[in-house]
Parts: structure tokens; sequence; C-alpha cells
DNA sequence: CATAAATACTACCTTGATGTATTATTTTTT
DNA sequence: AAAAAATAATACATCAAGGTAGTATTTATG
């Protein structure tokens, strides 16, 4: 997988909430509608608060509303802020140091490939992704 | 990580193999050279040869030698013979149904991706890699 | 034929990602 | 103030990938 599995969590949840239109998200109710084991999702609501994403209102009548704007969004900051580093940095063959052929000699083709990626994941925001669903 | 750790090594193992001219290689020979721990090393030897893209020569002087020609031989092949399912044919947020929107939203934006992708990986044969690598 | 040097097989160990359980904290409602 | 309903924190459990160890098998060589 290209992804790691609680990446894809983080970026479901955060789409879904995107297109789901409520004021209010409580954990419960993302369980509900999501797939994910439920301690865990919640485990990644607190992650995604902390990384700035959304905002947790705590107490009764309490749950999860959007941080920003959902346009200032993008995918890559999703993805890198759960992978935990720059992901869309990296080889493909999973080297720091990518000057040794024939070693690397995958780095060409990569490359391309790579910025290709890097390029639609920087462009593409919650906002656009809601806007593409609904049409 | 785009690739596993293991499918990175069959590469680098085949890649060296391609580039570095020996009549026959040895296990030991391979574990100098590459920078992989020594009996995973030879487990994933056996592997490809299983997978037949190296012959094993046993007994004393053994050692592995291409089982095909190297222009045969492509990335894409190389990579779903030992991730051990079609890793390019999969959906980036790890789902076998991509029909649902929002759920895969992100499914449009990768399609592109992964299409590059996949054409880099079954247009490049170890001939190729040896080739560019020596010029 | 015995030994050395190579690969093959099988079982176990380690580690990190994922998932679960328990308890603590916060806030609203009565 | 007490109870209810929500999130937060911490520790433990499970599973698969990656790595290690020991033994078996094969073949060349003296």
């Amino acid at each position: 997988m290209f992804l790691s599995k609680t990446t894809t969590y983080a970026i479901r949840i955060l789409i879904f909430m995107a297109t789901d239109e409520q004021p209010l998200f409580s954990a419960q109710y993302l369980f509900e509608k999501l797939n994910i084991s439920n301690r865990y999702l919640r485990r990644l609501l607190t992650d995604l608060t902390k990384h700035g994403f959304i905002t947790s209102l705590r107490g009764r009548n309490g749950g999860f509303v959007f941080a920003r704007k959902m346009d200032s969004i993008f995918l890559s900051e999703i993805i890198e802020a759960v992978e935990g580093f720059n992901l869309l940095e990296t080889c493909i063959m999973g080297r720091t140091d990518c000057k040794l052929s024939p070693v690397c000699a995958m780095h060409g083709s990569w490359l391309e490939i790579r910025d290709n990626m890097k390029k639609t994941f920087s462009l593409t925001s919650l906002q656009d992704i809601k806007n593409s669903s609904t049409t």
C-alpha cells in the first residue's frame, strides 16, 4: 500500500467531515459513519486536533469541528503530519542518499513520478474534494 | 515508504546483478556488496529463484545467475512478485471497491498518478537500467 | 569416500503499526 | 452539587514484516 492505514484513516475522516454538513462531529457519530475501529478512531481524532486540523470541544455535547478553513488544508499536509516525516520527499528505495549508482538506479524515473504525485497532493484541498464530490 | 523494505531489497539485488559483470554470484559475495542482512538476503535469493528471475546452483562453487534475459525482466514484475499482490492496481486508500464517494474522493487524482507510475515500471527492464548506468 | 563450501528449509525472535481496555478530565444539565 | 456525556491519556494486546539461528541438502574437490 502506498499510504499507511493510519494515513488513509486520517484522510477519510477529514474528507468525511468536509463533505458531511454538520455543525459538530462526535467521535461516536464518526464511528458509526466511517468503518474505523472505535478506540483507534478516537485516538486519531486527538492526533488531528494536536496537528491543528480540527478543534475538540470537551464535555457534554462536545465533539470536533474544523479548526481551519477547508480550502487551506491540502492532502500533502495531512499525509506528512500523520506519517510523521516528509514522505513525498523520500526516495522510492528508502535511501537518504541517492547518489549511488547502480544501487539507486531507479532514482531518475522515480523523481518524475514523485514530483507529479507531490504536485497533485499539494494542490488538492479538502474544499476541492468537497466541490468535486457534490458536483 | 512507497515500496516495502523487502521489495527494495529485491530490486537492489537484481539491479546489482544486472550491472556487476560476474558469471556467478554467491550469496556471500552479494552480502559483502549490498547492505542487506545476511540471512534475510539468502532467503530473498531463494524467493527470487522460486519466482523465476534467477537460477540457483547448489553445492560447492554454487551461486546464482539470471534465469532469463535481463531485457525481459521489468520492474513491475519484480514489485508484484515480491509484494505478493498487484500493488500497482490498488487504490491509494487501500480499498478494493472505489465506487463510493466521498469515502474514496481521492480516486480521481490518484488514478492519473498510478497509471503514470505503472507505465514507468512496466516499461523499465533491468537491461534498461544497466544501459543507463553504464552510460 | 570424506570434507568443504555452497544453497534450502524450518522454526523462532524482534520490532513497529494497529487495535483494545481502563481510567482521568472536562463541561452541560438537572 | 451530582450525574451524564463527551474527549484525553496511558498502558497493554495483537499481528505482520523483518531479521536470526540451526540444521539439512547438494555438489566439487582432494
